[in-house]
DNA sequence: CGAATCACG
DNA sequence: ACGTACGTGATTCGG
């Protein structure tokens, strides 16, 4: 703690800055926060760093100042100040008073000017003074006392200028910087300068002459070209330091012991916080004040004369006795009900056990090393979990069925998943922390770490879980989250803990044969370059392809030259190195995300794959794959697609059997739209493409040709992705008239799907959010952006959304029904993935003729539309040799 | 840690 | 006149 030191902060720089700095953020009531967050979290930075012990911030105040009067052009090319800036200065000052750090403005006078009469008084009282801004006008105040924090591009970086900095970067002292401007001008604030004299000139003349003045003294004595220059330019050169010269003698009344700081109102901040949603400040400042009470001495009088910070605690109560355990068994067998938050790490096990009992406190329950769940806390869990009769709540139960099952625990009763709920009523966020949901659903504050903060999880679980689920009511989303996305969750977690099995010795051979492809390629491709260089990088391949070789350059990037394979197969009969390039680019993925990717997380206990099924990542409401991603697994391309013989069945005698939803995208789209073409086709059981292409080329069906049926095809992907006759043209490689033509003859013969098209879009922007057929949710923020292409995006996600969501509401159904088939008729059978339209098992030989009806009726009846849905089924020996049954 | 690239539905 | 398909995850490079 610095007690010496005071901070001055230009108000006005620091928001401009932020506000150009950080895209247009807003909270959920569409209160825009970007500037102020910048603001705020760079003074919050600063005087963590500093600790000052005085502060104090300048705001410009009126339009006229004295410098518009002396020069009516004065900041003439400034622009207003944009509708969505102009609130958040209010908000910048509520902050500060929060902050408890005064601020100046006073009428005719800028920021600068009063930072230079505070900053005189200041020296004069022989304080330190660092000043936090943006202009570089502020550095004519840099003295032996006084330091300037400037900011650099964007607002996280400072550089700090004392006077040696100042000389080393302009050449110039500190009083010199009016004079430098004087001769220079700035474009920013339309001061004119000397037109002709730049940055060289100007700091060579004032090492030579000292100032403005002086150098219009000696004008005689300049060489000519710079008297030229100069003549008849002296007044705008004053003139223009008068402009740049920060005046010190503002008449305001300033007493410094104003401006000592004695740390924020937590209490208010926070509430600050709260409103406009600054979920990494709130959590800075409670962990901030989890932390304080350790620190150095110089803190303590935040603990002293402040109110405590208004995070959630929750009483708890420690149970270590085995009456205690019985006591809280009967408890929560009374209620019914528990919120349970598990402290542990998967693959580890669990540490502690939080219950939130409703009426009850919370109780920890300690997990002492060496407890398994025969005896102790892990004991009096597996009998809370495994009784069906209490209701567990969890926050990402998938998690907890894991550390569950590390200690021997079957999971029964699962009644509520916040993670699941907060999803389904934002799919769009990034992540549910439960921090981050107890904070917009609860609006309370879940303290970092300790006992207290894990108890008070337990509790914030226990009121999510009514809040959420009243909230999915009113949303009409409560049997979605009840009857397939909470029992789905179970289902995720089983395919987790079974995996898919993996034929080692394959995946080495694979990796070994394409060792040897990718070396020859590259020893090929180093040759022909002429000289050695890493293919593998975008930046140095861009080199030699259009620098050294002289390629044609169809493609850039943001950053140079674009490589991909769109751009080298344009190139292909330019260079022979560019298909030996496309070859190496294939091999060399399979190798490392397949081949090697996928060996090194093999489970070297079970031989299996464990991929992670996330049900929370997408906007869609489709799942992902993680760690490994199995739902990429390659498969249009032949070298590729033998990298699913490695996926095999667990135990000889058993099969692989997939089973996919042919076309269940269209027919959705069939089935929303009403189309007659569409119901037509899929009634009669017709190839969808072969049908489109009949209908877009004006051919019977029997005249379509594979090239028509072809561009058929991709017509119909182009609708159910929002089609543009860009993004068709470029797919097909026709012109874009050409597929123009394809999309205009479509709709004209299918306008059931133009008019829901039109009707989807319409309803979105009224109501702000698509639905799916069990009516999931996604809300769409950029059909309201003024940036036209987020709101085409918008609008082609508006499309999209009904028909792939949908499409997942399906698979997800099946997937529940599927699984409590096999579960009741007890069989072996293990459903191991799922790749969007596709499930695939692991199943015993004898129970494939049954398994095949089970999977066909679960699927195929998993919702009843207008229009068949349809099932491929396949049975091979692994996943590469699947053949039709 | 972002950008480029490429694997899937 | 804008610049373009929708939804994901992994690897690699290089600032």
């Amino acid at each position: 703690m610095s007690l010496d030191t005071l901070i001055v902060i230009d108000g006005n720089s620091l928001i401009h800055r932020a506000f150009h700095a950080i895209p247009l953020l807003s909270n959920s009531q569409g209160v825009i926060t970007n500037a102020v967050y910048g603001f705020t979290n760079m003074i919050l930075k600063v005087l963590k760093e500093q600790d000052p012990g005085l502060v104090a911030v300048a705001f410009d105040k009126g339009k006229v100042t004295f410098r518009h009067q002396d020069f009516a052009d004065y900041k003439g090319t400034r622009k207003a100040t944009p509708d969505e800036l102009r609130p958040q200065f209010i908000l910048a000052k509520e902050i500060l008073k929060a902050m408890r750090i005064p601020y100046f403005e006073l009428e005719g006078y800028e920021a600068d000017d009063l930072i230079g009469t505070i900053v005189n008084q200041a020296e004069a009282s022989g304080l330190n003074i660092l000043i936090l801004t943006g202009d570089r006008d502020a550095l004519q105040l840099v003295s032996p006392k006084t330091r300037v924090m400037l900011t650099r591009k964007g607002i996280t970086e400072i550089e700090l200028f004392d006077e040696g900095k100042v000389w080393d970067r302009f050449g110039v002292t500190p009083g010199q910087i009016v004079d430098l401007k004087g001769l220079q001008g700035d474009p920013s604030d339309n001061i004119p300068g000397v037109p002709g004299i730049g940055e060289k000139t100007a700091v060579a003349l004032l090492k030579d002459y000292g100032s403005v003045e002086g150098i219009i003294e000696k004008i005689e004595h300049l060489p000519p070209r710079f008297q030229k220059l100069l003549r008849g330019k002296e007044d705008q050169a004053i003139l223009s330091k008068k402009l740049a010269t920060i005046i010190r003698d503002v008449p305001m009344e300033l007493d410094l012991s104003q401006c000592s700081w004695r740390g924020p109102d937590h209490q208010r901040l926070l509430e600050i916080f709260k409103e406009l949603e600054f979920k990494s400040l709130i959590k800075q400042l409670t962990s901030e004040q989890g932390t304080a009470k350790s620190s150095r001495e110089g803190k303590k009088k935040f603990e002293s004369d402040l109110p405590p910070l208004e995070t959630y605690q929750a009483g708890y109560q420690t149970v270590t006795s085995q009456e205690d355990f019985d006591e809280v068994l009967v408890q929560a067998s009374h209620a019914g009900r528990a919120a349970v938050f598990l402290d542990g790490v998967r693959g580890k096990g669990i540490r502690a056990v939080y219950l939130a009992v409703p009426g009850q406190d919370v109780y920890l329950l300690t997990v002492k090393p060496g407890d398994d769940s025969s005896h102790g806390s892990l004991s009096a869990l597996k009998a809370l979990c495994e009784n069906e009769a209490i209701k567990k709540y969890f926050h990402d139960a998938k998690d907890a069925i894991w550390l569950l099952h590390h200690h021997g625990i079957k999971l029964q009763g699962l009644a509520f998943d916040t993670m699941v709920a907060a999803y389904l009523l934002n799919p769009a966020a990034s992540h549910y922390d439960l921090t981050d949901i107890a904070l917009e659903h609860l609006g309370i504050v879940l303290p970092p770490e300790g006992e207290t903060a894990m108890a008070a999880r337990a509790e914030a679980i226990l009121r999510l879980t009514e809040e959420l689920f009243k909230k999915l009511v009113q949303r009409e989303e409560d049997r979605l989250f009840i009857e397939v996305e909470l029992p789905l969750v179970a289902v995720l977690a089983e395919m987790e803990m079974a995996g898919v099995a993996v034929d080692k010795q394959e995946l080495k051979e694979i990796s070994a044969e394409l060792h040897h492809s990718t070396e020859a390629l590259a020893a090929k491709i180093h040759e022909l370059a002429g000289e050695n260089f890493n293919i593998n990088s975008p930046k140095q391949l861009g080199q030699i392809l259009f620098d050294k070789l002289k390629l044609p350059v169809y493609k850039k990037t943001r950053t140079g030259y674009s490589t991909d394979a769109e751009v080298l197969e344009k190139l292909a009969e330019e260079h022979e190195i560019v298909d030996l390039l496309l070859q190496y680019r294939q091999m060399a993925k399979l190798k490392s995300t397949y081949a090697d990717g996928l060996a090194a997380l093999v489970d070297p206990q079970t031989g299996c794959l464990h991929s992670t099924f996330h049900q929370t990542v997408t906007a869609t409401g489709r799942l992902s794959s993680a760690e490994p991603n199995l739902q990429n697994i390659p498969i249009r391309l032949a070298s590729g697609r033998r990298i699913r013989k490695v996926f095999i069945p667990r135990q000889k005698g058993n099969l692989i059997l997939t089973a996919d939803y042919s076309q269940i995208e269209l027919r959705i789209l069939a089935h929303m739209s009403q189309d007659k073409s569409f119901l037509d086709a899929f009634r009669q059981g017709q190839d969808i493409h072969t049908r489109t292409a009949s209908e877009v080329f004006g051919v019977p069906l029997d005249q379509v040709t594979p090239e028509m049926r072809n561009r058929a095809k991709a017509v119909n992907f182009g609708i159910v992705y929002g089609i543009s006759d860009f993004g068709l043209a470029r797919d097909l490689k026709v012109s874009r008239q050409e597929a123009k033509s394809y999309i205009e003859n479509f709709f004209a013969r299918c306008p059931g799907v133009r008019h829901y098209i039109d009707r989807v879009i319409r309803e979105a922007r009224e109501r702000g959010y698509v639905t799916t057929l069990l009516n999931r949710r996604r809300y769409l923020p950029e059909l309201f952006s003024k940036n036209f292409n987020i709101r085409n995006f918008g609008e082609r996600a508006a499309m999209n959304t009904p028909i792939q969501g949908s499409a997942a509401d399906i698979i997800k159904l099946a997937m529940v029904k599927i699984s409590k088939e096999l579960k009741e008729r007890d069989f072996a059978t293990q459903m191991v993935l799922q790749v969007h339209d596709e499930l695939i098992f692991d199943a015993p030989e004898a129970e494939i003729e049954p398994l095949i009806v089970l999977v066909r009726d679960c699927m195929q009846n998993a919702l009843t539309l207008d229009v068949p849905l349809v099932v491929d089924i396949k049975l091979g020996p692994n996943w590469y040799e699947t053949k039709p049954i």
